[in-house]
Parts: C-alpha cells; sequence; structure tokens
RNA sequence: UGGGAUGUCGCCAAGUGGUAAGGCAACGGGUUUUGAUCCCGUCAUUCGCAGGUUCGAUCCCUGCCAUCCCAGCCA
C-alpha cells in the first residue's frame, strides 16, 4: 500500500472546485498551502488538514506552500516551527521551495495597510480592548463606530507610523479597517488589523513592534504567494468575508485569479481530543508523559506509537473531506494502520502473560534451531530462526483446564493443539501456585508433526504461540488503550472525569532473541496479538502495542 | 425573523431532475500452522421532517426541525 496511488482519485467538494476553475481557465495550475501557527505540535487533525493541502497540489500537478502563520509573537516558537517541519517531512510530504513565513511579509503587509489608510479604508483607533467590545455590539444589535473612525486620512497615516516607530504603549491603539459597524458578520464590523506588541520575535526579533491580525494578513499571504485555492476549516466560513474585501481593496491583488477561501469540516476523532489546550493539560498534569506519549494523537504520538506515514494518509483519504461536522469512528484509523502494518511486519512471536510449558517427552538439554516465515503471505521477506526445546513459555490467555465448548481453538488438557512454526503438542496436567494460578502446563509432543500435519489424518485445529525459554528474551509490553471514556471527550470542559484509567497497562513477557535487533519505531507484527514497535525513548526492550489484530473471536 | 453553515446506512462519504457509488464496521460462508490475512456473499424501495412543482425529486420551490460556527487588540 505505501507508495500505490490510488487509480481512483476521491471526488469532494474541492477538487469539484479547481476542476471547474481548470477547466474555465481562471487558473492553470493549482497552489494551495499549509499555514500552522507554530504555537504546538502537530496532531492528526493537523494531518488531515496535510494530506489535503499537499495531496491535492500533488494530485493536480501543482505545489503547496508551508507558510508559518506567525504574527503573534506572544504564543510562538522556533521549538514549533522545527517539530512541526519534522512531522510534515515524516508524513511524506514536500513543500515548494523555501519554507515561507508570514512575517517576512510584514513590509508588504505594512505597505497595504497604508493604501488602506490612504483611501479612507483604515483608521488607528485609540479605544480600549473593552471600549472596543462595547461598541462592537452583539449578535443581534448592531455596533457603534468608533470616536476615531472618521479622523482625517493624513492623520492617520501619522498616527500609524508612529504605532509602528514604538511612540504608542501596548493596547493603546489599534489600526482598524473601516468597514460596517452594522454587519451580520462580527468580523466585518470594523476588525483590528494591527496591534502593538513589544514582543521579540523568532523570525524578525525586534524590527517590529506592530503585528498583523490573522484575518489581515492570511489573504495577502495567499495573494503574495499565487495560492489558487486557501483550503481551511470550518470555522473560518464568517472570516471569508473579510478575506475577500481585503482582497478586493487592495490595487495589488484585485484581480480576477486571486486567490479564494474554501472551508471544510476539521477531523473530530472519537475517545480522542484535537484541542490545542486540552493536549497540553494533559502533558501538564502528567496524565501522559509528553507530547510524543504514545497515546497522544500527535503525530509525534502516532509516530512513536507505531503509526506509519501511509496509514495516516490513507486515513485521510477514507475519511474524505466535506462540510458536515462529524465525529469519525476510531476503527477507520485502526482499518488504516492494519492494512498498512498486515502488508509489511515482519511476523514474530511474543508471549505477554508468560506460563511455562513442559513438554514431557522432548529430550531434556537438546535446543532446535527452526525456520520459520518472515511473512507468510511474502516469500520474499525470507526466514527467521526461531528455537524449539523442551521448555517453552505460552500466554496464560491460551490454556484453560477444560475448555468451554467444542469452537475452543485453544490448549486444554487431553486437547491437541498447534505450536505454532512448530509441533502439535498434547496438554496431560498442570500445576498451580498457593492462590490456586496455573504456574505450569505439563503436555506431549508428537515428533513428526514438524512442518506437516499429524500423519494418521488428526485434524488439529488450534494454533498457539510460544517462544523457548532459553533463548527467550525479556521484554517490557505497553498496552494502550483510549485516553478518555466517553467517545467525545470534546463535551466535557473537565477531562478529568472521563480519563480512561486502564489507558496505559504494562507487562512484562518475552520475546523471540531476534528482537534485541529491532529499531526504535520499527513496528512487528506478534502473531495473534497484534503490532508492536520498539519504543523510541526507552533503554531496554521496551514494546509499544500499535494496535491489536483484528478479532473476531465471539464466545 | 441577527448572520454564516450542515443534515444521504451504526461511522465516514459520492451522487444530483430519471429512479441511491465506495470505504470502515457488522453479519453469513470458504481457504488458512496467526480465531489474522485473503476470497465470496449480505447490508438505504430510501436521502432530517412536511407540503408544493414535475410524467418523474435525495436533487428545484416553500415552510418547519436539529446540529455546528461568529461578539480576541487569538489563529
Amino acid at each position: 500500500m505505501s507508495d500505490t496511488i490510488p487509480l481512483k482519485k476521491p471526488t469532494n467538494f474541492i477538487r469539484n472546485q479547481i476542476n471547474t476553475d481548470l477547466d474555465s481557465g481562471l487558473h492553470s495550475s493549482v497552489i494551495t498551502r499549509f499555514p500552522p501557527e507554530p504555537n504546538g505540535y502537530l496532531h492528526i487533525g493537523h494531518a488531515k488538514s496535510i494530506c489535503i493541502n499537499f495531496g491535492t497540489a500533488k494530485d493536480y500537478d501543482g505545489w503547496c506552500n508551508l507558510r508559518f502563520d506567525d504574527t503573534n509573537p506572544a504564543k510562538e516558537d522556533i521549538e514549533y516551527v522545527n517539530s512541526i517541519k519534522k512531522d510534515i517531512k515524516w508524513l511524506g510530504f514536500d513543500w515548494n521551495g523555501e519554507v515561507k513565513y508570514s512575517s517576512s511579509y510584514f513590509n508588504i503587509f505594512y505597505k497595504c495597510a497604508e493604501e488602506l489608510i490612504s483611501k479612507g479604508l483604515a483608521y488607528v483607533c485609540f479605544l480600549s480592548a473593552d471600549e472596543t467590545r462595547e461598541y462592537r455590539g452583539t449578535l443581534k444589535q448592531p455596533g457603534k463606530n468608533s470616536p476615531d473612525r472618521d479622523s482625517g486620512i493624513e492623520h492617520n497615516q501619522t498616527l500609524f507610523k508612529k504605532m509602528k516607530e514604538g511612540e504608542f504603549i501596548e493596547g493603546e491603539c489599534v489600526l482598524r479597517a473601516k468597514i460596517d459597524m452594522s454587519s451580520s458578520f462580527m468580523c466585518m464590523r470594523d476588525p483590528t488589523l494591527y496591534r502593538i506588541r513589544f514582543e521579540t520575535h523568532h523570525q524578525t526579533n525586534d524590527d517590529w513592534c506592530i503585528y498583523p491580525m490573522y484575518d489581515f494578513a492570511h489573504c495577502l499571504g495567499d495573494a503574495i504567494e499565487g495560492v489558487t485555492h486557501s483550503l481551511c476549516t470550518l470555522e473560518f466560513q464568517d472570516n471569508r468575508r473579510i478575506y475577500d474585501w481585503l482582497l478586493e481593496h487592495l490595487d495589488e491583488f484585485k484581480k480576477t485569479d486571486r486567490p479564494h477561501q474554501y472551508e471544510f469540516s476539521r477531523l473530530n476523532l472519537e475517545y480522542t481530543t484535537t484541542s490545542k489546550r486540552k493536549l497540553k493539560l494533559l502533558v501538564d498534569s502528567n496524565h501522559v508523559s509528553g507530547w510524543n506519549d504514545p497515546r497522544m494523537p500527535t503525530i509525534s504520538g502516532l509516530r512513536r506509537r507505531g503509526y506509519t506515514p501511509a496509514s495516516i494518509r490513507d486515513f485521510s483519504e477514507r475519511v474524505g473531506v466535506s462540510k458536515v461536522n462529524s465525529l469519525t469512528d476510531v476503527s477507520i484509523l485502526e482499518g488504516s494502520i492494519r492494512d498498512d502494518l498486515n502488508a509489511i511486519a515482519p511476523r514474530s512471536m511474543a508471549v505477554i502473560n508468560p506460563i511455562k510449558l513442559v513438554i514431557e517427552n522432548y529430550p531434556s538439554g537438546k535446543l532446535e534451531s527452526l525456520k520459520a516465515a518472515i511473512h507468510p503471505q511474502n516469500e520474499g521477506m525470507g526466514e527467521r530462526e526461531i528455537f524449539f526445546g523442551r521448555e517453552l513459555y505460552i500466554d496464560k490467555e491460551d490454556f484453560v483446564e477444560v475448555a468451554p465448548n467444542n469452537k475452543y481453538k485453544r490448549l486444554a488438557i487431553n486437547k491437541e493443539v498447534r505450536l505454532r512454526n512448530a509441533y502439535v503438542i498434547k496438554a496431560t496436567h498442570f500445576e498451580t501456585d498457593e492462590e490456586g494460578q496455573v504456574k505450569t502446563i505439563y503436555c506431549s509432543y508428537d515428533s513428526d508433526t514438524l512442518g506437516k500435519n499429524p500423519s494418521d489424518g488428526r485434524k488439529v485445529k488450534g494454533v498457539i504461540h510460544f517462544v523457548e525459554s532459553s533463548k527467550a528474551i525479556s521484554a517490557e509490553f505497553r498496552i494502550y488503550d483510549r485516553l478518555f471514556l466517553d467517545p467525545n471527550p470534546a463535551k466535557f470542559d473537565d477531562l478529568s472525569s472521563t480519563l480512561n484509567p486502564n489507558s496505559l497497562k504494562t507487562k512484562y513477557g518475552f520475546a523471540e532473541p531476534n528482537l534485541s535487533q529491532a529499531k526504535p519505531e520499527m513496528v512487528y507484527q506478534f502473531e495473534r496479538e497484534g503490532y508492536f514497535c520498539r519504543d523510541s525513548e526507552s533503554e531496554g526492550l521496551v514494546l509499544n502495542k500499535t494496535v491489536g489484530l483484528r478479532d473476531t473471536w465471539n464466545q
């Protein structure tokens, strides 16, 4: 799956729009952009947006710019620009040319502001933040004009220059567009274009003390870069009015092929949150070990958990693009990762809840070296060496004293079962400890069943996995579950009431000896258990469970 | 009577005046030294509701209903 391009392209409203624009000749190429604010780590929701922006551009032989929307130095940090670049590359996308920054257009933005002022379309307003709010009116009542709204053009030119020169203190005044204080779109009631911030910016240092607002900077950045289709999420639908207004009122950008904004619905995934604030809370309160905790829906968390870039791209395609508010079933994500991993993950055996099994008719001291396929459906992946001897470990879950019904396929007393890649065995008796827990299982094996079925025609239905005790290596298994109990944690202001106390279970068991060579983030399929990858932040052999195998076994 | 959006199978999601794609999940059956994979099959007389236009509507019109977004000098 990893590198195959689907023959059938998905159809969605964005592609329909692009097709229309290409057919009409409005645009001859497709240019998109992914515009993260460097104030946090990327998560699965961003991944969807990345796939849409980069993926769509690529499919149309266009390109996508990576543009950091860094207009608020108070909240942003270089740390995030680095992690964001890393995550996008890891997902398998390349941006066009150099990384772009809104901040590198600050000079152009400033000139645009001057143009607006000179056209009488912007003014410096001295209302306080509180007064501005009062003047704005409410959803049902119109606002009222600022006292500064009709001050002269030249006066405003001087004032704006003073703002830039640092002659006003933070909050003393702002530059506002002169649009319509009675507009039904709140964002059109003379929106703020520039505010004063005496902050050092990670790209422009102390060059500026005035910073543009998102609504002002975004459309201009798009226009400067020649973006054709500016794709964002639904909550910006109202903002489209200011986006269009600005581009229509600036001489340089009022062109028929100017950018247009289209909004799609953001990703909501069951049992997870994509709220940066809530994610940060989980980290700060130590409910998780960090931003890359394998339970986190961050790109770095998914990566550490064993998700592959291909699986995330596939997931993005499976959920599609629309304008409907939705809550996506986790099984769609799990389906994507299982499909990818099933195709590429080397097979291995590991015992997570070990219990000793002794083969009484197998010679003591004998150790056999056996071959096992690395991938049963892909011989090209070769074979691996596994060991077999008198004492093995099997999983507690694979043994009961008496089988509950005739569909039961695991080990029970007097029942035969195949040891995966090895012999058929039959359990004879077992020992328990003081608490009555099964401690050791004794069995006999049929020496004539290696690589073949019993010659007398006996049918052995069940297959269980094992690992030879002297060669096995100890391993820690981290079994993850959803972080929240409620499928829609967005409903909760306080997430603590819906936190899943069992989102991490640690088990100590054994793995095949060759697992000692496992590289971090390399995913294996432990047969009958699921997919696991070696943890990238731990010293010993720590295996993170990516996802289990599909389990259709119902009693 | 603020405005902007959205409502198609349990979850995503195409379609659009000609009689409902696909994926996930689920459920049957087959293959199988992973209860996995793979294969085959089943799964919306119906498109939020109610009217209307039409030979014919999920698609057009009208009216309802439900949900989401907007009153940062955040993005």
